[in-house]
DNA sequence: CTATAAAATGATTGAAACGATCAAAATAAT
DNA sequence: ATTATTTTGATCGTTTCAATCATTTTATAG
């Protein structure tokens, strides 16, 4: 369908993402000298890829969009994104780990940020499968930083497969901290991801308290893949008072749910 | 210790964060007028949360740094320590990999670069044990990454230990990229650290081509802890040209010495 | 409590970057 | 070859930025 050459334009957009990719950010100046384009064309470019939101605009130039989107995240994403939420499950998750620990953060948003309550703690042994939560904590000295092996899939940043498996197997884990996407009461807890379920599963049989953290937006719905059924779980964090319903359902499994006030 | 009550600014920078946790971004209007500041204040504060990382600056005002860490070398850094011959050592390097391979990075600025080479390239499946490589290939969709496990060391991004070696064991890298910080002709490439070096030890055990990359103020130099003799290296790519007698040793062990030229 | 030092703020300014407009050039279509 | 369309480059008024310095506020010491 699509199978012109691409226009002289066109391939120097192409040209600035491949520069972008590889540096991360690029000046208006740069532009210019590479391409020996005048001022307007290079900011009309800028312009034009950020339309697309695959650069942001910064003063002199563009930052390359990639990383920061984990999950594909724009703008207009990014406000629904709930932060402080997140943040006080977060805050309220630290809170139940104590010096002396292991503990286990999988991947996820608000388990990157359990890290980063970690940071300034003593003490305490981090595992996880994530490699931007390991990224996080590399500086913290109190911390001992554990990363299961495995393949990275791309876009996230979780480590998963056979060899995350092999791994996981030679590990007690006292505290696992599971992000997941969906609870509900007959499907139980659930991920978008059929390798992240697979290697939650195995976590969840390495560990002592399983403790399943999640925003209001996640309760009662169910993502594709099933990692456990309640009744694995131990404990809940979240951030509003669950319908009266659910947290029946989530009592009568023995689970202990916490509320963080944001 | 830091037990104090946060100063106005502190405070006004706080509530500028919370309202782009919610929104994802703010405007210098909207802080003037939120705040009722100049604008001065209004801009030195943006600056200042750039410079933490929680924020990125833009036209008008600022973005919401969710998740991106401080991934950026800084300048002082880039300066100081050769970067100019290391990127063209990095480059030469990965001229050596080929579209199917799969190759292995270990810790260090080199292989680092070697790894931001290989970002925009194809059908390549990459192992490190390092994490901050890791995070870099984050986003590639051509490439695979494989992360070995381990205990990371803090400061240095590296995974090592039992963990480590368990699942090398079961690896076959065609190409191993080793960055040493010393070569010499009676201890062999060397390194800082003892952890590094057995684990060095045993990639090149389960490699078919070791390839030890070095800027030339390593050469005659070695390291307190030997990885092993120059008989186990294949190839040497570095950027100068060596003394007379270091090649002549090289060549005696049949290494190839490959030169980058800056 | 006052005097002094230090830090934060606001105003001012020249410089840089921006956005819009329009003419010239390159490209595509007839 | 001619015309239409797109892309590019130049211009200019406006906005935003960055640096400086006076002023106010806050912290510290006597």
């Amino acid at each position: 369908m699509n199978d012109t050459t691409p226009s002289k334009g066109d391939l120097r957009r192409q040209q600035i993402m491949t520069i972008l990719k590889q540096q991360g950010r690029i000046t208006i100046g740069e532009i210019i000298e590479h391409f020996q384009c005048s001022e307007a064309t290079a900011r009309r470019d800028l312009d034009l890829l950020e339309k697309k939101g695959e650069v942001v605009r910064t003063i002199g130039g563009a930052l390359f969009e990639g990383l920061t989107a984990v999950r594909e995240t724009s703008f207009a994403e990014k406000k629904q994104q709930l932060w402080l939420e997140k943040e006080a499950i977060a805050r309220r998750a630290a809170g139940l780990i104590e010096e002396g620990d292991s503990v286990c953060l999988t991947g996820g948003t608000t388990t990157f940020l359990i890290a980063r309550e970690l940071k300034q703690r003593q003490g305490i042994t981090v595992v996880t499968n994530a490699v931007n939560i390991a990224m996080e904590l590399a500086d913290s000295e109190g911390l001992q930083v554990v990363v299961v092996g495995g393949v990275m899939r791309s876009k996230s940043f979780e480590l998963s497969g056979p060899l995350a498996e092999k791994t996981i197997e030679h590990l007690n884990i006292e505290k696992l901290f599971l992000g997941v996407d969906g609870v509900s009461a007959d499907k139980g807890i659930t991920t978008f991801s059929e390798l992240e379920a697979q290697t939650a599963r195995l976590l969840i049989s390495r560990t002592q308290h399983t403790i399943a953290v999640f925003d209001h937006t996640k309760v009662g719905k169910a993502s594709l893949f099933s990692i456990a059924p309640l009744a694995d779980v131990n404990v809940c964090v979240t951030d509003a008072r669950l319908e009266p319903d659910m947290e029946k359902v989530l009592e009568q499994h023995g689970i202990t749910t916490l509320y963080a006030n944001a």
